[in-house]
RNA sequence: GCCAAUGUGGCUCAGGGGUAGAGCAAUUCACUCGUAAUGAAUAGGCCGUGGGUUCGAUUCCCACCAUUGGCUCCA
């Protein structure tokens, strides 16, 4: 075991703890406060937790602070983080407390002060000349901040709620070694290199427009790999049974009406009018579906019935919320209703399970599954929502995945299984889900014929898997940093003739290589052959074919791949049919 | 929507009250080339949009639009 010999080495082996980085960067959040009391003592502090990545500190300035203040804030905290003051605690009452914040003008503790019950021992901690009611635990001497960076200053409300003030809030991240946050800055970067954003400009996928805030262009490579992942999509959905419908983007506001969707979501719909009569751009697909749902009676004998629908939904989002692909205005969602009788739930539910989980390990994500249940302000009977929860609930346990419960977060009408995937950086995005809905097949009245003969009310649920494709378009360019694995990949192969003599044979070399369906490029440019294979890396094709003299002759191409590192990047010569086939074996 | 920042050729960015600059990309010419940048030349901008201040604004001020980082929201 290792024998560790002063402080440091005690903090910096805590600091690999969960609790140890809290505790350290809690104290980091109270350093930062001193350091703005200290420069601006008419700021009022609000909270300063720490977060899962650093810590962040609420003020109420009463002035514009911009990133000059911000660097000041972070010189002045270096300074105090010298004077290596230790961390008292102390308990006071709830009175005492009040009156200390209340003497320092500190209206927002006092408020939480407030809150608490009267007998309330409170704890605080103080370091020189600072100090403030902490829950803790903190570390003991602030000297063990070796670094800091403040890294973004943001508007937060009070208590996070938009009808309170609005406070300046500080994000920072600090280390007990400088190399740690040398390390932390290099990810951050690496971060912003996957950037799905500068990759969908770099590698031709796809834009943003000034004309139309959060409504993608895709560009004929981004398009492409969205065209594959809906063959994909289909090709796996055919074998699972799945009908596929459209219907119209825009419908009768009569419609929404029926739905609930012009009570409930009208701030988040696009609406026009024709002929004295109001339409809406359809934020969901479900509306649509039930509608064809409708057009025939059904019998049990259908069930248990799969519709999927790759429709476009339009939402009006709030224009700070826009994110790239990740959260726009226009998205294809890969929805599915399936319309079943209450003993072909559970298994539905599994079968939808398995077909996430293929899904997903397609592209190598890992995943959790949260059970999200009845939230406040929901319909429908005591009765249905427990069938509804425990019909979840058996199915994931039936298949044995571990899953984590979200209480009181489900949908209004039912609750839901979310999937939230994690990336090869080890963020997570919440894209598949499953949700029971009570509430459509009653508000369209929906039937089928059971074996009785009787009219029964279906039992449905409604399922995404991407998602929204296009957010799932996005998250594969950052899983994958633009390096995609080949049947994903828009460009397969790039062509590279060493000269322009061989540009001929390079041409008939596409041409054969497409008829065989491999997406194939072919660089035209009078350069030379390592300018082109620069050119080509940078667009991380998977594989670069070149081809000159040698080449022509055998009928072959030379073919490296991507993958340099490895140091196999050079496959050597070969003819069409091995490469086809190497390509589809990737 | 709210807080803060940003907006300069296709891209990345410099500049700054007197009418704009680099690198890459593009085009042309020469070279016809064997595994991460051949050389030279040319063209390309109403400095996000609209107002204001000024003899003069891309630069200063205001409004708007869009983007970025957050907050809120996310049926």
């Amino acid at each position: 075991m290792k024998i560790l010999r002063n402080d440091q080495q005690v903090l910096e082996a805590a600091f690999e703890s969960k609790e140890g980085k809290k505790a350290f960067w809690h104290t980091s959040a109270h350093v930062l406060a001193q350091a703005v009391k200290r420069l601006y003592p008419e700021a009022k502090c609000a909270i300063g937790p720490a977060i899962e990545n650093g810590f962040y500190y609420d003020f109420d300035f009463g002035f514009p602070f911009s990133e000059e203040h911000l660097r000041a804030v972070e010189e002045k905290m270096k300074e105090i983080v010298k004077e290596s003051l230790s961390l008292q605690v102390y308990e006071v009452s709830k009175d005492e407390a009040y009156a200390y914040m209340e003497e320092r003008n500190e209206s927002f503790k006092m408020e939480l002060i407030r809150e608490m019950a009267d007998d309330a021992h409170i704890t605080f901690y103080k370091q020189g000349d600072y100090a403030e009611f902490c829950a803790g635990p903190h570390i003991g001497n602030i000297s063990h901040i070796k670094a800091i960076k403040l890294l973004s200053v943001a508007g937060a409300y009070w208590r996070g709620d938009e009808h309170n003030p609005m406070l300046t809030r500080i994000y920072g991240i600090s280390f007990p070694k400088a190399s740690m946050l040398e390390e932390y800055l290099l990810q951050l970067e690496e971060a912003r290199a996957r950037d799905h954003r500068k990759l969908g400009k770099e590698l031709e996928l796809f834009a943003l427009m000034d004309e139309g805030p959060g409504l993608p262009f895709y560009f004929p490579k981004g398009l492409m790999m969205k065209n594959i992942l809906i063959d994909y999509w289909r090709k796996i959905h055919r074998r699972e049974g799945y009908q596929e419908i459209s219907t119209p983007i825009m419908l009768m506001r009569t419609l929404w009406e029926k739905s609930g969707h012009w009570d409930h979501y009208r701030e988040n719909m696009y609406t026009t009018s024709v002929d004295d009569t109001d339409y809406a751009i359809k934020p969901m697909n479900c509306p649509g579906g039930m509608l064809v749902y409708k057009s025939k009676q059904h019998s049990y004998r259908e069930f248990p019935m799969r519709v999927g629908e790759l429709g476009i939904v339009h939402r009006a989002e709030k224009s700070g919320t826009l994110h790239g692909l990740m959260r726009a205005r226009c998205f294809t969602q890969d929805d599915a209703h399936i319309f079943m009788r209450e003993d072909q739930v559970e298994s539905e539910i599994q079968g939808v399970m398995r077909l996430i989980d293929e899904f997903y390990a397609r592209f190598g994500f890992k995943y959790e599954i949260e059970l999200s249940t009845r939230p406040e302000n929901s319909i429908g009977s005591d009765e249905e929502w427990e069938l509804a929860i425990n019909s979840l609930k058996s199915a994931v346990e039936g298949v044995g995945k571990p899953y984590a419960i979200n209480e009181g977060d489900g949908a209004f009408y039912g609750p839901k299984l979310d999937f939230h995937i994690k990336d090869s950086i080890g963020r997570t995005w919440q894209c598949g889900t499953i949700q029971l809905d009570f509430q459509l097949p009653q508000r369209f009245d929906l039937d089928y014929i059971g074996q009785d003969g009787e009219k029964h009310r279906p039992i449905m649920l409604h399922r995404v898997v991407f998602g929204s494709i296009d957010r799932f378009l996005g998250i594969l360019i950052e899983h994958y940093a633009g390096k995609f694995p080949v049947w994903l990949s828009p460009v397969q192969a790039k062509i590279l003739p060493v000269s322009d003599k061989y540009l001929e044979y390079a041409k008939s070399l596409a041409s054969e290589l497409s008829e065989k369906d491999v997406r194939v490029e072919l660089d035209k440019s009078d350069e030379k052959l390592g300018y082109k294979i620069r050119a080509a890396r940078m667009e991380k094709v998977p594989y670069i074919i070149v081809v000159g003299e040698k080449e022509m002759k055998n009928h072959s191409m030379s073919v490296r791949s991507r993958d340099a590192e490895e140091g196999k990047q050079d496959l050597g010569e070969m003819d069409v049919a091995s490469f086809v086939n190497l390509v589809s074996e990737g």
